[in-house]
DNA sequence: TAGGCCAGTATCGTTGAAGTAACCAGTATC
DNA sequence: GATACTGGTTACTTCAACGATACTGGCCTA
């Protein structure tokens, strides 16, 4: 059985939404990681990625869809019921996503250093 | 010796342009790469960039420069020269752009096959 | 004295991605 | 009859990144 999402996936205020990496546009890194472990729904996916709007998950899923990295399953069935499920090319990139997590853990408290010292530099100036 | 750097090193006819990954925003990477080999001048970086304007690349360098993703190093000469050089870490990030770039040599075809395939289907509706 | 080299600035214009808010169809439940 | 649920759509607006073009200052060379 699949667990449910953490709702504090990607928490904005986590340190690690300042990594400079980018898997496509600013959502499809993030949803890759929210199929991982299996089929999600629609509304199933707003919740971890909380402030996208309806509208850019639709157009994000299409684009994601065209590239062959999710597929759509709509069943017929009543409430609606939609399935977003990662394609082997979909699942390929976790691989990368994960070098981009490691990598961030081990480095980003050295950019937001490093960060912090260009600010007390312009502040004291 | 650093050899010269290559004016085709991003060509945007190459289908890899098309690549999902970015690091930071639009030419961090790319610039990443320039300097993988040794420091460069800022003129020596417009070359294979090709399209960059200087305003938008001496943006690029101050925010890597605060992020301690590279160094710059004023002389004080005539012509004025400026250098610009890889930290270590900026060097940690070669791993993962090399990864990325492992990655699109290997699937860019499929996403590339993907896309024509669901642009038949559009065409023909 | 005219122009070129280098490393940028300054000013303005464009554009496209994203956000806001409202709406929809069909069913089921209260 | 009113409301809710699901999986979206549509129209309008905003904003930051990016781009185009022109210009600067100090020195050197022809």
């Amino acid at each position: 059985m699949i667990e449910p999402l953490d709702p504090d996936m990607f928490d904005p205020m986590c340190p690690s939404s300042a990594i400079p990496f980018q898997i496509g546009d600013k959502w499809t890194g993030m949803i890759v990681r929210c199929l991982a472990d299996g089929p999600r729904r629609f509304t199933e996916l707003r919740v971890p990625l909380r402030t996208i709007t309806p509208k850019v998950l639709t157009a994000t899923l299409r684009a994601m869809q065209r590239d062959g990295l999710v597929t759509r399953t709509a069943y017929d069935e009543n409430p609606p019921r939609v399935e977003y499920e990662l394609t082997e090319l979909g699942r390929s990139m976790l691989i990368l996503i994960d070098a981009a997590r490691t990598w961030s853990e081990q480095y980003l408290p050295a950019i937001l250093a490093a960060r912090r010292a260009s600010e007390e530099l312009t502040t004291f100036r």
